[in-house]
DNA sequence: CGCAATTGCTTCAGTGACTGAACTATGTTG
DNA sequence: CAACATAGTTCAGTCACTGAAGCAATTGCG
C-alpha cells in the first residue's frame, strides 16, 4: 500500500496509521519474497500454510477471504505441482478436503521456516518491546468495535485477551 | 491478508504477526469503503490523497510504489472524471504534473475527514494507548534493518524517531 | 556546438488475483 | 417424494499492475 503523507487533523493517528500501513508493507515484502523463494504465489502460500490439517474448500475460502470458485482454482494449481490432493470428505459426499501431499508438508515446513526466520518486527524487537508492542495491539483490538477486527483468529490469544464483544 | 493460524516456533511472534496482520486488514478496509463510498477505487483515492500539491507523474509511481505507466493510467480517469487535470511541468517540459480541480480539491477533503473519522485504531485507543502503541512501532521500525521499513516517510516522524542506518 | 545517451510519459499487450452467475451433484426439510 | 439449500466447478469478465516499445524533450560529452 502506497505512503500516505498528508495534513491529517490529527498528527499522532497519522504517525500511527502511516507506521502501521509502514509494518505492513515490510510483513506483506516478506512474505511474498519467502512464497516466491519456494516457488508459490502469495495465495498459493497461505493456502499451503493454512493446511496444517485437512479442510474443505468452502472452510479455505473462509480462511483465504475470498470466494470459493477462486479456491478451485488455488488448489488446481497446487494439485497440479503434486503439493496436495482432493480428497473426499467423509461427512459429506458434496464436499472435498484439501490435504497436503509429503511434497506439500515440507513445503510447508520450509515455508514456515524462512517465513519465521526473517519477520522484520519480530527480529527488530527485544523481548520488551515485543510484549509491549502486543499488549498495545491488544488493547487496540479487543476494545475495537469496528468489524474488521472481529475476523481475528480466536486461537490467536493465550486468553490473556478479552473476546471482543458483539 | 488472510489469517495466518499455524503452529509457529515462537507463539508470541506469532500472535504479534496475526495482529498486525489483522491491523492491516482493518485499515485496508475502512479505505477501501470510504474510497467507495466517494466514488473512487483504492489506487485512485492514493492518488488523490497524495495530491495536496502538484506532482509530477514519476513523483507519484514512486509515492505509489508502482510503475510509471500505471499512473498514466490512473491519472487518465481521474481526468476524464473531471477531479484532475495534466499540466506541463514549467522546469522540464517532457514531465506533466498533476493538478487537483476544483472538484478534486473537495474530493479530497471528503475523503481525508471521512478516513480519519471511522480510522479504526486511532478511534480505539485512548491517548496513553495511543502513544504506547506509536512508541513501540517507532522503536520497531528505527531499529529494524530490513528493507521495507525504510520506505517509511521521512515526514512521518517528528525528530524523535532516529533515522535508519544505511 | 552536435550527437548520443537518458529521462518522462504514453501505448499496448499481457498476467495474476479475484468476482459473480450458471451448472452439477449431493444433502436436508416438510 | 418435491422443494430447497449447499459444495464445488466452470467460465466469462474485471481490475490492478507490469514490461516493452516508442516519442519527445533534456543532458552530457567530445
Amino acid at each position: 500500500m502506497a505512503e500516505i503523507r498528508i495534513e491529517w487533523p490529527d498528527p499522532e493517528g497519522q504517525e500511527i496509521v502511516e507506521r502501521l500501513f509502514a509494518a505492513d508493507a515490510a510483513l506483506r515484502a516478506h512474505f511474498e519474497q519467502v512464497a516466491a523463494a519456494v516457488g508459490l504465489t502469495v495465495p498459493q502460500a497461505h493456502t499451503v500454510i493454512q493446511l496444517q490439517e485437512p479442510q474443505r474448500m468452502g472452510t479455505m475460502a473462509g480462511h483465504l477471504h475470498c470466494e470459493p470458485s477462486h479456491v478451485t482454482a488455488i488448489a488446481d494449481s497446487l494439485e497440479e505441482s503434486g503439493f496436495l490432493r482432493r480428497e473426499p470428505d467423509p461427512d459429506d459426499r458434496r464436499a472435498k478436503r484439501l490435504v497436503l501431499t509429503e511434497a506439500g508438508q515440507k513445503l510447508r515446513g520450509r515455508l514456515l521456516k524462512r517465513l519465521f526466520d526473517g519477520a522484520p518486527i519480530i527480529s527488530a524487537l527485544d523481548a520488551d518491546q515485543r510484549a509491549g508492542l502486543l499488549s498495545m495491539l491488544r488493547m487496540a483490538q479487543s476494545s475495537d468495535r469496528h468489524q474488521a477486527w472481529r475476523r481475528l483468529p480466536a486461537a490467536a490469544g493465550d486468553g490473556s485477551c478479552p473476546p471482543v464483544p458483539s
